[in-house]
DNA sequence: CCGGTTGTTCAGCG
DNA sequence: GCGCTGAACAACCG
């Protein structure tokens, strides 16, 4: 569920709801979210992970995690932690975060660290990783102020398509090289975008849980890697190691 | 049936 | 008070 791509198809899937009141609001969530009850739905919003529910004079940000899900106009075994009523349809939310934001969005979010937005900002991106040269690539790939969206799948795959060793260091790669990185996590999640919506993203994947390098046929290496020490698939011959 | 994971937050430590 | 690390959480697949 996740991923960046996978908001923006939620967020498609709702348009019927948008500009529609709550007609009823449940769930197993503490927060009061009732409070959404008899409210139209201004917009709805996403930034990376984050799914967005904006109403006038505050927001709903759902953050599925690992093994959070949805159902449209659809039930499933056991309780929503968040189900939005509306006249033509229902949403559940399941084992997601949820939290309420109570000033105006665009003072909490950088729309351009958004990698799949239309604000996405390339140029600030690098900026950012400028400021961080000692950062391992595989981490500035998960960092969602830098990357907003990104995961460990587009991280893995953007790794392999530009040829960076998972634990080149930011500042040792050449400026090409940067500009590369940057906009194929851009590129990337697009395609993801695109296979997902068509069912077949794992057909494409060439790095992530791969066990042999489709380039050069060799064996790929397996490693939980960075500050974060997440699952890292990468050719040890044609990824080159920036140090 | 158990182990593992497309993620994040927070307590506890030095 | 800081940065870092590991635990905790969650549900479903293989």
């Amino acid at each position: 569920m996740p991923e960046g791509p996978s908001i923006i198809i939620l967020k498609e899937l709702v348009t019927p709801f948008a500009g529609q009141k709550v007609i009823a609001v449940s769930g197993n969530s503490t927060l009061p979210i009732d409070r959404a009850t008899g409210k139209k739905i201004i917009d709805f919003k996403s930034w990376g992970k984050h799914f967005l529910i904006c109403f006038k004079d505050f927001s709903i940000r759902i953050h599925f995690l690992l093994f959070g899900s949805y159902r449209i106009n659809e039930e499933k075994e056991g309780t929503p932690r968040l189900r939005l009523s509306f006249k033509n349809g229902f949403i559940n939310f399941y084992a997601c975060s949820v939290k309420i934001i109570e000033e105006p969005l665009d003072d909490t979010y950088d729309w351009s660290a958004d990698v799949m937005s239309e604000d996405w900002d390339p140029k600030s991106a690098r900026k950012k990783l400028k400021r961080a040269p000692a950062m391992l690539a595989c981490d500035a790939l998960l960092n969602q102020d830098i990357f907003s969206g990104s995961g460990n799948i587009i991280k893995n795959e953007v790794l392999y398509r530009t040829k960076i060793h998972p634990l080149s260091k930011i500042g040792s790669l050449p400026p090409q090289k940067l500009s590369e990185l940057i906009d194929e996590v851009r590129n990337y999640s697009f395609d993801f975008l695109k296979w997902k919506k068509a069912y077949v993203l794992k057909k494409h994947w060439l790095a992530h849980t791969k066990k042999t390098c489709t380039r050069c046929k060799g064996p790929m290496q397996k490693e939980y890697l960075g500050t974060t020490r997440r699952r890292t698939f990468f050719c040890p011959v044609c990824q080159k190691l920036y140090d």
